[in-house]
DNA sequence: ATTTCAATTGTACTCCGGTACAATAAAACC
DNA sequence: GGTTTTATTGTACCGGAGTACAATTGAAAT
């Protein structure tokens, strides 16, 4: 994965170089568009990144993440309406720093937590006491060692990878995929990843 | 920091437990309240929450994480309103649960990703004007034979099912989920499934 | 005119995943 | 005690998936 930093605070931008060791990092000196998640530090050059998103360029691979050092709701709100993807505090702490990055990455929206707290806070008047909760899931039919491999399965390893990983043959994964497969209603792996998220 | 764990599933504790190095971890036998984190398998022993919750119980300290297997936005709902401050999926990333526990610290909520971004998309337009933040990022980069081809793969098809479907070969399928896994940067099906999901 | 990209396809091959036969042993349940 | 479930494993086989070689054609951009 590949990470832009931007700003002019160049502390700034080597707090949070530290906190990519093991990423691709790149410093920049403009913003440019590609395959990669840009941190911009909002209070520095938060200018050029509004210039850049109004002219509607580079709406094909890059993906904002904008950071301040006193993260504003308003803010957040035009931000995400300019089409920033990610949107918090530039001295947040490494785990956070990371979440943001993986989650804007994977395709999400990541939003400091008192602006989440405000979206709940905002639709609190939908939000039922009485929901019913769902009914039960395949998951909970699992033996313990199969929820074991399942999880195993959802990080996406292979076979052989979770034979390792378990101390077990591949044989026995198979037999347990099996028995997964069985119970899931599914007929293979893609389906089974499809239905973990009731996709 | 203290974090307790509570849950009928083993390996899913285990899980946790190894990903919550450094933390002054407890695995408890019943809910109880106290100064601390609490994360709940919701699979396994969400009824008790929601008894516990109910009663009004132990308002005073403990925070309540609860993690399932496949996150609902209703349950979501339901749990906020019944004073959980944290919700997602029990087998999420290292970085993103250890971002949901220090969130949940600090006095914050943490939802998972999906239930932030409906939440960003109830308040409404003044925020979204932006509608290819539909999509995970890549999909943008397709082109719109392999789009029409990555949404039947997504439906579950097999190659030859996803060749009648589309009128061509399965080579023809093949070439295009080279070119798809290229974008998305995975190396095959399962891979793919799991990053459209943002697992 | 040239280049790039998208769409399509063939041959060939390897590897992985899944299933069908089978089996044993231990623990839990009736 | 008998039955069921869980965990483990072997042999064998087939088919699907993915990749590496290659190619052509048409449309759009330069």
């Amino acid at each position: 994965m590949k990470v832009v930093l931007f700003g002019d605070d160049i502390s700034l931008l080597n707090r949070w170089e530290r906190f990519l060791v093991g990423y691709d990092v790149k410093i920049a000196g403009s913003i440019s568009d590609g395959d990669e998640v840009v941190v911009v530090d909002f209070d520095s050059v938060g200018k050029s990144l509004l210039e850049y998103l109004k002219r509607g360029e580079g709406r094909a691979g890059a993906r904002f993440v904008a950071l301040q050092s006193a993260p504003k709701i308003k803010t957040a709100e035009y931000l995400l309406a300019a089409g920033v993807r990610g949107y918090g505090n530039s001295y947040m702490q490494r785990v956070h720093f990371l979440s943001c990055i993986e989650t804007v990455e994977e395709g999400n929206i990541w939003l400091f937590p008192e602006f989440v707290y405000s979206l709940v806070g905002r639709v609190g008047g939908s939000i039922r006491s009485d929901s019913h909760v769902d009914a039960p899931y395949f998951v909970e039919l699992l033996s313990p060692r199969e929820k074991e491999l399942y999880s195993f399965l959802l990080d996406g390893k292979s076979n052989s990878e979770i034979a390792d990983i378990m101390g077990i043959t591949v044989r026995t994964v198979k037999a347990h995929l099996g028995n997964i497969y069985e119970k899931a209603g599914v007929n293979g792996r893609v389906e089974l990843v499809l239905k973990a998220k009731g996709m």
